[in-house]
DNA sequence: TTGTATAGATCTACACTGTAGAGGTGCCCG
DNA sequence: CGGGCACCTCTACAGTGTAGATCTATACAA
């Protein structure tokens, strides 16, 4: 009955939309039927459809914020947040490009900028420049997954070998060097811890501890 | 005459369209009024609506492409990849968000793509490791663009005293540590730079010269 | 019990989207 | 003159978000 549990419900129904038919699926129809439903009684509860991704964005980051909680050096804490991130991606591939196309002011989103702030405080990141690397790390992590999600990666390697082939050797050299490398498909998993890894080693030789 | 005329023709007119009323402004029927055509005369050249807007990266890459024959250091050289690249997102920034959706396997992507490869060889990067960090950096460069156009940046800075003021101070410390830092706003020009400098540095850390 | 206020859902309608399919229209070559 | 051909237009349809009016059911007052 509070509206606010009802608000709730209509979040987790889109979310659900959009995990199983992608972000375009999710309708205000279609959102509505999977509710019982007509399209016009969810808008006093979600105000329109910015608002409805909107706060898509903020449940998704309530979903991330136990990964906050964790304790341990700061680089076990970044790493957890990092990874929390990644899982939430691999969770709701399609919604969490949402992340990197609406701001997040909900109270969940304060709480956890202010985990990583914490964190790269301790690690000895002067104060003025916190906020930026903050950025650089959570863009990176964002920009990571969404790539991912909407085969910006992927595509492109599918069949590297097809590709190379249109080009006069010469045009492109470094792709004729690392061929062999090409070839290989990533695991990406791996890949993106060891970016978080390397992103980290650059915290510290920049401000060594 | 030439069909490929016609298709950059219409490319060129969707990508002002695209800057000058955002992406969602870019409507079939607008672009044709906008070529004094129907918007059924639009199909034959560019296929669908999405082969307009993978059309649309092709274009924006290719206007990349010339800060590629760049010479210098290869740190000079992907620093002025870099700067092209927000060079890019400051004259389109509501397309630019399409360069992290959609994949790109156009000729001209595979160039610049070369050119950073290149790039991370001279500067002795492992060639098992080029593949993997030219998507880090990529990546990053992207998504920073994307965020700052989107809003996801400078929504949340805003006002940030209004947003701190909803919490009870204990429970977001580093916000609080950082209060004054926070207040002031960012130059992004010079934000985007540093973060560019700090993943040269991590670079030399990682692999010295 | 009845009457009424109020909060919610519904119904209808509108302007707009991408695009299939059928029908012109004008030009070049025989 | 008559095809053939490449290009464009017209009409139509299913689907989108949402404004505005209407209905309904519940809660409380007399």
């Amino acid at each position: 009955m509070p509206d606010d549990d009802r608000k709730r419900r209509i979040l987790d129904a889109a979310l659900e939309l959009a995990d199983e038919r992608g972000l375009t699926g999710v309708t205000m129809r279609a959102l509505a039927q999977k509710l019982g439903v007509t399209a016009m009684a969810l808008y006093p509860h979600i105000g329109d459809k910015d608002g409805l991704l909107d706060g898509l964005v903020d449940r998704m980051l309530a979903e991330m914020l136990p990964a906050v909680t964790v304790d341990g050096t700061p680089e076990e804490r970044l790493m957890a947040v990092g990874q929390a991130a990644r899982e939430l991606a691999r969770r709701h591939p399609s919604a969490y490009a949402l992340l990197l196309a609406r701001p997040a002011v909900t109270p969940d989103a304060v709480r956890l900028v202010d985990a990583i702030y914490g964190a790269l405080l301790e690690l000895g990141v002067p104060e003025s420049e916190v906020p930026r690397v903050e950025r650089l790390i959570t863009t990176f992590a964002l920009g990571y997954a969404s790539s991912e999600a909407n085969g910006r990666f992927s595509a492109g390697t599918i069949n590297p070998r097809g590709r190379r082939a249109q080009f006069p050797a010469e045009e492109v050299p470094a792709h004729r060097r690392l061929s062999e490398v090409l070839d290989r498909i990533p695991d990406w998993d791996a890949e993106y811890e060891a970016d978080l890894q390397d992103l980290l080693l650059m915290l510290r030789a920049r401000w060594p501890a």
